[in-house]
DNA sequence: TCGCGTCTCCACCGTTCGGTGGACCGCCGG
DNA sequence: CCGGCGGTCCACCGAACGGTGGAGACGCGA
């Protein structure tokens, strides 16, 4: 019998997904959190095998609660369930440890099979996924900004010229253009503006 | 007895809300669809009083659903159903009819109530949606870009620069700068990175 | 230990952009 | 019938940006 905790912030998909397990008669839901300190919590204290965690939850996210759970509880396979396949949360998840990544998309049936593989201690992917995380090992670094890029594109979709990027990162102007032209040759532009669409269509501004 | 339609194209969710009205007595859930088209399709065939619309959906989303049923079957009352609550959204659902703009975290009560208020003719908004609300009446028509105004945000956010642009839709230099003028004074930003920026937070750029 | 990547900084130059204050036209609705 | 809106265009100027080609410092991993 495979242990299931669900842990999702909105109690309708809590309930959709009780009721996805409750014919399966190898797995029973033991118990629910809506965040992922909470889901941290009652994945010790039920001894879960499977957790099936949301990643966007307010407080501890799916991604934290998953790192915490591989050095606390590392007998809980973690499969993400999102509504999203945007590329930006798959590695961080897969990174922290997680079995699987799901879309909400899923049927009943794949999410049974999810879970049942997870179990076995296999990785399962949504096909999406899976074309993703190819995508990006075969490309490893390039496209990707590094910490200090990201923060420059940030402060440059905020309305920041070079000058006050510098002040807001306490460094010089010409640092913040060296990092600019960096950012447009990773991302094949030419100018601020074509660089920030880029960073929105990549998912990296907000 | 409130005829209910669900429209969502996650299983899981439709599952979920199924259950939530499962124990309302006034309430009987009399169908389901999986996309905006099959959702107005049902909304008519069932007669239903009160349509459950999940706003990103393949194909006909929730917004041309929406305003589709407003035309054909104006009896039926539409209360969109969100995860987010990202401005973009808001003024379009409620442009296309919507009655209500509810966020998924809402809890089962919560949707009983809206679909009971929906029914009886009345407006429910999530407490963040009414706040947002106000802020847009106060600047009426401010905000709205012209299409030749999206149509010159598009190219410089694909990488254009005046030049460009103004060959690109057959103008001259002058007339894209007085565009690009006009965006940034209703975006109320100085650059057309950050207008860049905010075209996709607005949701008008892709 | 020796690279490689990252972050920082410099100078110079031509080009582009942003700001301002206009102007004319066509269309629609009051 | 006239005002407002959207679209087109003009000139001028200073400031900001993009391109180029460097360079030194640090840390991490091969």
């Amino acid at each position: 019998m495979i242990r299931l905790l669900i842990v999702d912030d909105h109690p309708i998909v809590r309930g959709g997904l009780r009721d996805t397990f409750a014919d399966a008669e190898d797995i029973v839901v033991v118990g629910e959190a809506g965040d992922g300190a909470e889901g941290v919590a009652r994945a010790k204290a039920l001894a879960a095998d499977v957790v099936l965690m949301d990643l966007r939850m307010p407080g501890t996210d799916g991604v934290a609660a998953t790192a915490i759970l591989r050095e606390e509880a590392p007998n809980a396979r973690v499969l993400i369930l999102t509504t999203f396949d945007g590329e930006s949360d798959v590695l961080p998840a897969i990174e922290a440890g997680a079995f699987g990544y799901l879309l909400k998309d899923a049927l009943p049936e794949e999410l049974a099979r999810a879970v049942r593989a997870a179990a076995r201690g296999e990785s399962v992917l949504a096909p999406s996924v899976t074309q993703h995380l190819m995508g990006q090992v075969r490309r490893p670094g390039a496209g990707t900004l590094t910490d200090r890029e990201r923060q420059v594109l940030q402060l440059v979709a905020n309305g920041s010229s070079n000058r006050e990027a510098a002040a807001a990162l306490f460094i010089g102007e010409a640092s913040i253009k060296t990092h600019l032209q960096h950012i447009y040759d990773k991302f094949g532009v030419r100018d601020r503006a074509s660089a920030v669409a880029e960073g929105y269509r990549r998912r990296l501004l907000t």
